[in-house]
DNA sequence: TTGAAAGCGATACCAA
DNA sequence: TTGGTATCGCTTTCAA
């Protein structure tokens, strides 16, 4: 193994005939130095390859610039978004993330914050699990000085400034498309009511029918439990085996509209001729589906990019944050499966 | 902001008078010292809730316990999976896993592999983009005795442990199923020749072809530069227009295969009836598609695990590793769209 | 405008 | 078995 020792600070001091003090000044160009010093340090410092060693100025410091992230699942088109736009607007700022997953437990997340806590993180974005209640191991941060936003998916136990997308609002209008092109019994195939996000959509999707004239019919909404594809496909075949059989359906979730777009085409529907389908989270496989799916796009990058801008403000302004919630607005994504001929 | 300043070494050392060092011993359980002294000090740092602080331990031994991880898009979901692979390991194991991603520029990944050198990690995980060369950023690493684990995408100019999947092996399989589903006219869908991954996909679509008697036709192989859809489109369309053309087509990447489906289904040909179809990745889509897509499974998650215990040991051992490659089998996954009735 | 020196918290060497 | 103390590299008062 090469083990050159790197320069270090003490090394350009004695090499230039000046203290420590000021060459750590000069590399970051405080004004109070002659610009001489400064440019003559700096050079020296380029051609001998000085690299700080971060280890010592976060010690000295006490930070580490580094945000410690949790998601549910990094293997998921939304959250996987997510934590690209937080990575590239910490970036910008010179911080770094460390991500991790909780696997949607509450075991896997106090992991999680425990090990984030002790390396030392600056601040931390999470996603709760759905099994996450009260969140004392993210309070710890908090007691501990280091601000946490949340994001997505949220609990209003924690007193933290919040990141989530309007889904009341993508719901409503995606359901206001759907009546656009003609749709008019519109069921809806939602999640635990329980969870807010699911909770959200549901009502908008109520209000959409109402303000719309459509008569809201508890017959006509399925609650999955799983969010899965096969609730999707046998919820659909109720559904439509119904004696009131549906025109068009909602789903909370692209997955369980490809249930739903599978038990359809299995039995001879068209869609959108005969039934209009509307998606959820945009998901990249929405576009390559025949038909091609209709959703509500949630930008997750930008809500990891938003959370990130928060996170790292409070962390530079040595606050906590308050209890505020940043509600970024979700996108219609008309293809096929909604547009009816 | 709380700010009660945290227990300290010093403190227990004082409060129990010993000295720094006998408490640092201590808490890592010397065996020189008496049980008597082990016992009174970890109760006291028990009750005082005694948190070692990780910058200043870092910092003196000059390690992080945090391995970089560098990749071209983090949303993608072969990358997502390495990534997951590879922290759930390296988790195991008490290490940290940073994860960056180059955009599959040159520029981005110097970016990415500065700053992770300044952070200090301990190792680098890297897949490194389309326009690494020589690789001098990465080199940078091994030089100052960090090791160095490449995958999926890598270099024969760095001297590294590698792990790869078996691509030749991969391609071959899965042309030899298309063969055995009674097709006889595979096409092939390439990638540029100078991407290794591409190239061998290349060379084991050509031997299955050479080793079941069948002839390998120029004609019948098209290369796709930017390996998208459209591409995949277009390059159908050419095959299937021409004066010879094939009964299946074997593609470098779902992608493409998505793409070469959609210009099947909009002519009217029938797949798997009338043109056999594969693709490579296994992509989450694959099961979704209509009819669903058979494809070649890399195991991100186990090749993310495998370069993780890799690096970790020769963290472990202070050694930079050999030139040493692990191949991963792949594995076939038949889906509707080659299985000939 | 610059220097001297203390110190961040933990570790490890040399003594005792 | 334990103590004393230098040290890791850098930042930051306080003084000059």
């Amino acid at each position: 193994m090469s083990d050159k020792r790197r320069t270090t600070l003490k090394d350009i001091a004695r090499a230039l005939n000046l203290s420590p003090s000021t060459v750590s000044r000069a590399l970051n160009s405080y004004p109070s130095l002659s610009d001489e010093t400064i440019r003559q340090v700096k050079e020296y410092a380029e051609k001998h390859n000085y690299i700080p060693n971060t280890l010592a100025v976060n010690f000295r410091k006490n930070r580490t610039s580094i945000l410690g992230m949790i998601v549910p699942e990094i293997v998921h088109h939304f959250f996987s978004t997510t934590i690209s736009g937080a990575i590239e607007t910490a970036k910008k700022q010179g911080y770094h993330v460390l991500v991790a997953q909780s696997g949607d437990t509450l075991e896997g997340e106090i992991f999680a914050c425990r090990t984030m806590l002790g390396l030392g993180v600056d601040g931390l974005l999470i996603s709760i699990s759905n099994e996450t209640v009260e969140g004392d191991h993210i309070s710890d941060f908090l007691d501990e000085g280091k601000p946490v936003v949340q994001f997505d998916k949220i609990t209003d136990h924690l007193k933290t400034p919040k990141v989530v997308v309007d889904d009341f609002d993508g719901a409503y209008n995606a359901v206001k498309h759907l009546i656009r092109q003609g749709y008019r019994k519109i069921a809806h195939l939602s999640g635990r009511m329980d969870v807010k996000n699911a909770h959200q959509r549901f009502l908008g999707y109520k209000k959409a029918l109402e303000d719309h004239g459509l008569e809201f019919k508890d017959e006509l909404v399925k609650n999955c439990i799983d969010i899965s594809e096969k609730e999707g496909f046998n919820f659909t075949k109720e559904l439509m085996n119904s004696l009131n059989p549906p025109d068009a359906i909602f789903c909370i979730t692209d997955l369980v509209a490809l249930g739903s777009m599978k038990f359809l085409q299995s039995s001879g529907y068209e869609i959108p001729a005969q039934v209009g389908l509307m998606g959820f989270s945009n998901w990249m496989l929405s576009d390559y589906t025949t038909p091609s799916l209709s959703s509500v796009d949630q930008h997750g990058d930008l809500m990891g990019s938003k959370a990130t801008d928060i996170l790292i403000d409070l962390i530079k302004n040595q606050e906590l944050g308050k209890d505020t919630t940043v509600e970024l607005k979700t996108e219609l994504v008309y293809r096929d499966s909604s547009l009816k001929p």
